[in-house]
RNA sequence: GGGUGAUUAGCUCAGCUGGUAGAGCGUCGCCCUUACAAGGCGAAUGUCGGGGGUUCAAGUCCCUCAUCACCCA
């Protein structure tokens, strides 16, 4: 092993060793055990959330593989159809083409060469990150297994009734020129304009009146679509206008008063324009009224045929001024007021979404029963969605996100399926000229089902499907799904977890569920495992568009700060940012990112992985984890220097002297195995992390390596010398080997270094450590006399540190100590351990008082009832140590006082448990005994 | 407006079914003791957001208020 840990120089290798011997294949006879994963966009880039998702999926899946589960890692992508057509049209547009121009066909082979050149990209940068799926199986959304499984399923559920073609209002990107569903719109609050219209009251013969009823609006364009307005049916002010007519301004045309609770008295003037053509709440006011729909709207959102000439062809940003400036003319403005209002925007383009009337796709969710009988939406696919989950079959990680899924679930729309795209799923649906609408696999089939002429036109439709439509299907569709026969279906399906982050819940997760449900009759996974979003060390989540994202690439390979800036800059849709964020990012990195490695990033992104929602990256912990794998490495390299060339006991019939250190060790390892074990069951990566930590650090490295020294050292007096450094050497490089067992489904690369360079030592043989059993406790190495033994050597080590540090004694500098108030326990059990009190406490000589006997001036430690003294003598400060013993006495008589207030309270020794209060009566009997001792040693050096 | 979560050491966070607060980083001492200075040894640091309640006992359970974040309208 090298002198220096270099992630960089092990961690390609051996994931090219994993990947080519095919380990990441499912093997043996086990339990199945699968995770499919979040399928990434296939043009996509590696961040941060995908460095968090993968650490939890691979640890689990290493975990399970190890646990000899038969255990399968599914990768795969998706096409990602707005997102990925977006960018191959951008760089149509930057040759100074459309897509229009290439049309369909050119089109989508621009997109397919797009994505076989950068396809991989994002596989590859999840090899960097260590993680373990079957690459032999990776799937693709448009791949033909996933495409039919796509046209099959919208097939059958077109055929039960539960896909229908409708015209309704949709979300509609005027700039995409395609419908979004609801999760596709983002709303946010922006200052704008609430404008007050006069619309004058009509006579019974259609003629305008002096009265006129005052709307409130914040999208005046719209005028030209009114079809009504409304009024709160109770509301003294205007209810006895319901049923009369207005003349709707500019237009000319006669619009009724209405009566509707849509009208809130309290907001705006309390009368509402009503269009239903062109806004949702509107919509629902038109169906109740049987208002007429009027679309004055092209697809890019221009004024069109059906509004006055005048305003015919107007942007609808230039059409609201041109609206506003002509009813001011008109003197029917009648006031204009700052507002803020919640504008919907695109998620992909940015653009302000129109609720807008087309036809599109739909998936009913919302019915009971179909006009036929037949269930619907509702019942056939959301209440078993919602009874998987309230029955406990599947089961949501941390729980509470229960709420958030049944809060979705229980007001589920129908889901708008059809996107105005290119790129994606074209739907499998033809229709004649007398747009009679005809589903089928293909158009030869349509053709035989409906017994339709040769000679009859049919066209395709030209809309493809929500990417989300095939990604609900993932958990089936990439196991084989339709194929009847799939060996790897029946094995793998239900999966075991999903792993995902909680922003698409509604997205994927509740409709994988539903859509699991309907077309294998079973959940498709038992439990989801719904993890944080890892947002900025301040906090704010990253985007592109902050400039605050972080490539974890660029933490594993680290990067100056120069080029940090360069990249968080380049390429920005706002370049009015980019000097922000320069600064920003110079102030966050201002030595750039040290290099640290996949393991360190993963072990971090473990020890965040807490319960709750937001993880802040904090490139100081990251750090911290860094020095953690350097400790790992130095420990194996001592382990190794002690171990090479020597007998470490492979052989077992020779014998095994253990010490009381190499018991403990041994006993330390078993507790920590099962803290482990049951904090990974409980996806509490956190916890697990933490448990390795503190063992692997605090326990193997601090104390046992330590206490091996004076075994192992040249200068130990053995009495049997040869078994006893066999028995430390066996315990050195067998603890080691399990902890790097116990570690690798965090920090595969590290511990599979070191493993194959210490195997054959720890009696081990085998081709990877990913291939051997997960550590399981073994109870009959639990040891409770080592434990207890080492727990006096650590007190009696701390005792003489402590004096030591704070009476600033050299640590070179052996010390002599006087012991009182000893029983024949301590004796014993000094005599057990000399070898180890004297090396790491530096003890010189010891001498023990007798019961009677008197002692010099010294500083004090206690260890149980024992009293360490150190003579004071050219060594020790007095008033250090009144001030040393005064601190220790204050802390003992504050803890004193409360452990004896609550001894002293009869309701509490009467109704607490009674092991409470004799755990209270044992701690408060010894710090009595400790301050008594600790009294008398002050009053002893006061008298000095 | 409805919902969810958060508020614990200077910072980032643990704290399970209530038993009297912990870690990492940072800070302050002392040490290059040949596995490791990306280190060792030691130390300091908290009215657990405010108020109220239940209880022998509350960071933990209940109510309420405040601030922040997110989700849905």
């Amino acid at each position: 092993m090298d002198k220096t840990y270099q992630p960089q120089a092990i961690e390609q290798r051996w994931y090219q060793f994993w990947e080519q011997n095919g380990y990441f294949a499912p093997r043996g006879n086990g339990s199945p055990y699968c995770i499919m994963i979040p399928p990434p966009n296939v043009t996509g880039t590696l961040h941060m959330g995908h460095g968090f998702n993968q650490m939890v999926i691979d640890t689990l899946t290493r975990y399970h593989r190890m646990k000899g589960d038969r255990t399968l890692y599914q990768p795969g992508t998706d096409h990602a159809g707005i997102a990925t057509q977006m960018v191959v049209e951008r760089r149509i547009n930057a040759e100074g083409r459309t897509r229009h121009d290439l049309g369909r066909e050119q089109f989508l082979e621009r997109v397919w060469d797009w994505k076989a050149q950068s396809g991989d990209t994002i596989t590859r940068q999840l090899r960097r990150l260590g993680t373990s799926p079957d690459w032999s199986r990776e799937r693709f959304t448009m791949d033909e297994g996933l495409s039919s499984a796509v046209i099959e399923v919208f097939i059958r559920l077109y055929e039960d009734g539960l896909i229908y073609r409708g015209q309704r209002l949709v979300n509609w990107d005027p700039v995409l020129h395609t419908a979004l569903s609801d999760l596709e719109v983002l709303s946010e609050e922006e200052n704008g304009y609430m404008w007050h219209f006069n619309y004058p009251l009509a006579d019974e013969d259609g003629n305008a009146t002096d009265d006129y009823l005052t709307v409130a609006t914040t999208r005046p364009e719209t005028l030209l679509g009114d079809t009504a307005v409304a009024v709160h049916p109770d509301d003294p002010r205007y209810r006895h206008l319901i049923g009369r007519q207005v003349l709707l301004p500019l237009v000319g045309r006669l619009i009724p008063v209405v009566g509707d609770t849509h009208a809130d008295p309290d907001k705006g003037t309390g009368c509402v324009k009503i269009t239903p053509a062109h806004d949702f709440n509107d919509y629902q006011v038109g169906r109740r009224h049987h208002l007429p729909l009027i679309n004055v709207f092209t697809p890019d959102a221009h004024i069109n045929a059906n509004a006055p000439e005048k305003y015919q062809g107007l942007e609808r940003y230039v059409a609201r001024k041109q609206v506003v400036a002509d009813m001011d003319m008109l003197g029917l403005l009648e006031a204009v007021k700052d507002h803020k209002l919640m504008v919907p925007r695109g998620d992909r383009s940015g653009a302000v979404i129109e609720p807008y009337l087309t036809d599109q796709w739909y998936v009913d969710l919302t019915r009971e029963t179909l006009d036929d009988g037949r269930p619907g939406g509702r019942t056939a696919i959301a209440q078993p969605a919602i009874e998987a989950v309230a029955s406990g079959r599947i089961r949501f990680i941390p729980g509470n996100w229960v709420n958030t899924y049944n809060q979705w679930m229980d007001n589920l729309e129908d889901w708008c399926i059809s996107r105005q795209l290119w790129w994606g799923h074209r739907i499998p649906a033809w229709y004649d000229d007398q747009g009679n609408v005809y589903v089928g696999h293909d158009e030869a089939e349509v053709r035989r089902k409906h017994a339709l002429a040769d000679g009859l036109l049919l066209r395709q439709d030209p809309d493809v499907l929500d990417t989300w439509f095939s990604s609900a299907l993932w958990p089936f569709s990439t196991l084989g799904w339709p194929a009847a026969d799939s060996e790897a279906l029946k094995t793998f399906y239900p999966t075991s977890v999903l792993v995902t982050g909680f922003d698409i819940i509604f997205f994927w997760v509740a409709r994988m569920i539903m859509m699991g449900l309907r077309f294998m009759d079973d959940i498709p996974f038992h439990d989801v495992y719904v993890h944080g979003l890892v947002l900025d060390a301040e906090g704010q989540k990253m985007s592109k568009s902050k400039g605050n994202t972080l490539d974890p690439l660029d933490i594993i390979d680290g990067i100056d700060l120069e080029t940090l800036v360069a990249k968080r800059t380049s390429g920005m849709m706002q370049p009015h940012l980019a000097e922000k964020i320069a600064k920003a990012t110079r102030r966050q990195f201002p030595e750039g990112i040290a290099a640290c490695g996949t393991d360190a990033l993963r072990l971090t992104f473990a020890s965040f992985a807490t319960a709750g929602r937001d993880i802040r990256f904090d490139l100081q912990r990251l750090e911290g984890y860094r020095n953690f794998c350097n400790k790992l490495w130095n420990a194996a390299r001592y382990v190794q220097l002690q171990c090479e060339g020597q007998d470490t006991g492979v052989d077992e019939s020779l014998p095994l002297e253990l010490s009381a250190a190499d018991r403990w060790i041994t006993a330390r390892l078993q507790q920590t195995k099962a803290e482990v074990a049951e904090h990974m069951d409980n996806y509490r990566f956190d916890l697990a992390a933490k448990a390795m930590y503190e063992f692997t650090w605090h326990e193997y490295c601090d104390w046992y390596l330590e206490l091996t020294k004076p075994v192992l050292g040249k200068a130990a007096v053995l009495a049997n010398p040869e078994a006893a450094r066999r028995g430390t050497r066996h315990t050195l490089v067998r603890v080691l080997e399990a902890t790097l067992r116990l570690l690798h489904p965090v920090i595969p690369f590290i511990t599979e270094e070191i493993w194959q360079s210490i195997r054959a030592m720890a009696g081990k043989s085998g081709a990877s450590i990913m291939l051997q059993p997960y550590p399981l406790p073994r109870p009959e190495k639990l040891d409770p006399e080592a434990l207890r033994k080492i727990s006096w050597v650590q007190d009696f080590v701390n005792g003489i540190r402590r004096i030591r540090s704070e009476m600033d004694i050299k640590p070179g500098q052996a010390l002599d100590i006087l012991l009182q108030n000893w029983s024949a326990h301590d004796q014993s059990l000094y005599e057990q351990t000399r070898a180890f009190t004297h090396t790491l406490a530096r003890v010189g000589q010891v001498q023990w008082l007798a019961a009677a006997e008197k002692a010099p001036e010294c500083a004090t430690a206690l260890v149980g009832e024992m009293n360490i003294l150190i003579p004071l003598t050219g060594l020790i400060d007095k008033d250090a140590e009144i001030t040393r013993l005064g601190r220790e006495i204050e802390k003992l008589e504050k803890s004193l006082g409360g452990l004896e207030s609550r001894l002293n309270n009869p309701a509490f020794t009467a109704k607490a448990r009674p092991e409470v209060v004799e755990t209270a009566r044992q701690q408060a009997e010894e710090q009595r005994t400790a301050l008594t001792q600790l009294q008398g040693q002050l009053e002893k050096i006061w008298a000095l």
